[in-house]
DNA sequence: GTGGTCTAGACCACT
DNA sequence: GTGGTCTAGACCACG
């Protein structure tokens, strides 16, 4: 399992380990009960203090994708919890409505804010594969 | 002027400020050398502290798009500051790998996500009008 | 008599009047006796307030440098006041340090540095002919 | 880290914190990833409220000359920020104009100034060995 | 009236 | 422990 952080975002690191496993899921690179590294094990690859793998780990139970079973680890969740379209389309809304306003701020066009876009989308459908 | 403020979002009242004033300079609500409400004027309107005004206008004026003067108040720049190509790329960079990664993640097409940022793109430009 | 303001630059506007008919003093281009434009009369050429130009005056007459004949109006002494060598290299002294700490932290050698000085320099001996 | 202030001065508190830090980093007194004390300690130590450092270092972030990383403290910049040629100039023009006319105003020569500077630079120089 | 700075003290998020 | 944000209230400088 790959995880790549990004110290000097400005974005939690626990943060950052969260939408990562969460984009797994999504793009199954993991699946039902999958194990997760240990907590020690993930701290140590990512060199950080293992209470912040804690706090990742607790947010994605707390959000139904992994459950815990005692002395043996971390699992993915079989049922991928469902999202609203309501809460979609309002956590999507914020980053179109960011990224259209500082295009247009720095001088770009529409058009070449749409290109960039389907530019990094066509990078990540590729990965995907 | 109007802001609105979610006070419960967790976001940084300042930073609302921010990006609503950023949204209505792109959207050519304000332009250059329009007036902004006294610092004591928004805080009052807002029912918030003058120092988060202070604030968030720190942070257009670092970012340059308004400017200050002592005893009369704070204005919009009228030029856009000036920013290197690499620099500009770098920080429309960051909102489309953003935007597409959430949108991926929460299980849209990429052409839903392309839709959307299309849609958001010509709310503006039709304000800009 | 030719006063250039410079708006945007942060510095207070009394304080670049009183800085530039030091100047005038200082370069003879205004000698004793000279008779200053009257406070309305600068207010006016200038498209500032007329209590900002009262301010500048106050600061010169404080400052030893200009008289006032109630009446007549403002005009310059004979005597130019004498600064002690001490308060003289403090003054300097703030300012070579910020450019020194300024041009080397943008990266400049000193010898860059020292050379842009003396252009400086130069152009404005150049004027004082 | 030795930090003096003036209080008496008129400067701005936040400020003399800002050009001594710049100080130390041109004077290699700082370098890259060096921890800067933290904003309670230094708070602390110089008797000022911790905003007031915060804003310092606020300014020094924007600069480019330091970066934060929560929860661990402020650390010192590794590479110079990048600036344009032009902005360069500009930056470097201010502060040398302003200490050729500052200079000249006082009644020094163009000759005693570049000795000024020269003494100055060759201070910061020594140190940097 | 405007913005600029500072204090004292609080609560939260992150590591 | 670290930094991030916010409040309440004060005083100063400027136009």
């Amino acid at each position: 399992m790959y995880i790549h952080l990004n110290l000097s975002s400005g974005a939690p690191i626990y943060g950052q380990i969260v939408d990562q496993i969460k984009y797994m899921v999504v793009s199954r690179a993991l699946v039902g009960d999958d194990k997760l590294p240990s907590i020690r094990q993930l701290a140590s690859d990512l060199s950080i203090n293992p209470t912040t793998v804690v706090k990742a780990y607790d947010e994605l139970e707390h959000a139904g994708i992994i459950y815990r079973r005692r002395g043996q680890g971390c699992f993915i969740n079989t049922q991928v919890p469902s999202i609203t379209r309501k809460e979609r389309s309002r956590l999507v809304g914020e980053h179109t409505r960011s990224l259209a306003v500082e295009g247009l701020r720095l001088g770009l066009s529409s058009q070449e804010i749409l290109s960039a876009l389907e530019e990094e989308l066509n990078n990540i459908e590729e990965k995907r594969k």
